[in-house]
DNA sequence: TCCATAATTCCAAACATATCAAACTATTAA
DNA sequence: TTAATAGTTTGATATGTTTGGAATTATGGA
């Protein structure tokens, strides 16, 4: 499953997610599960001017993070959860050699 | 083990490898093992003007990812393999609820 | 001491990102 | 239609990052 990750994408989306509002933002979808919440729903939850939300769900859609889909006058973003494993598949590859993981399965 | 990383800690490691030519350097170090490399080699092995790859070496170095050791004239680096997995960890955590992860093991 | 080597720091230019008000677009309802 | 609602895009400003030459620091020989 979840295939290796090119370096190129692992740097956008590593990029999308080193920005706090960003990692709030998505972290929040994950928590909404796939169910995804509305921009205005997530402006609300985390107090952010529309405008300066639009930019980051833009960034982390760029970045293969995140979904859109219309829903009648409004929109709903979903967490790519295989884009994530994807992240985590190449990390794990490239940046861990020498120690393996254990401890980091199935944790809190 | 490996305790849980803070969202502050986890913003800094993104943004150190979110960025071709360090993670570059930092993927090269964890190729290297726990010999490490000095800059010198680094430089050498990734075509690098010192300024610029000494500029890398320390946002890696303060973002925790790599530690720095003197020997003699020269320095050298090596990965935190624990700081890796710390960041694994937090993304594991917090960006994968609802599906799991089984394919990321062991792969290449 | 004096020179060579290894690397870092300083600095300024170039480039990229983040913020958010205001203007705009798309959809629904009256 | 017109108005209201939900989001996005535009654009200006502010802030932060990347780059690399030149100056600097630190160590080890001759």
């Amino acid at each position: 499953m979840f295939g290796i990750m090119e370096k190129e994408i692992a740097v956008s989306a590593l990029a999308a997610l080193a920005q706090e509002t960003r990692l709030d933002v998505f972290r929040l979808l994950v928590r909404s599960g796939p169910e995804g919440l509305s921009p205005g729903r997530v402006a609300q939850l985390l107090e952010l001017p529309p405008a300066t939300l639009s930019f980051h769900l833009k960034e982390l859609r760029s970045a293969g993070l995140i979904i859109c889909q219309r829903e009648g006058r409004s929109r709903i973003y979903r967490p790519d959860f295989e884009a994530v494993n994807r992240l985590l598949g190449f990390l794990t590859e490239s940046c861990c050699q020498g120690i393996p993981a254990e401890s980091r399965a199935a944790a809190s």
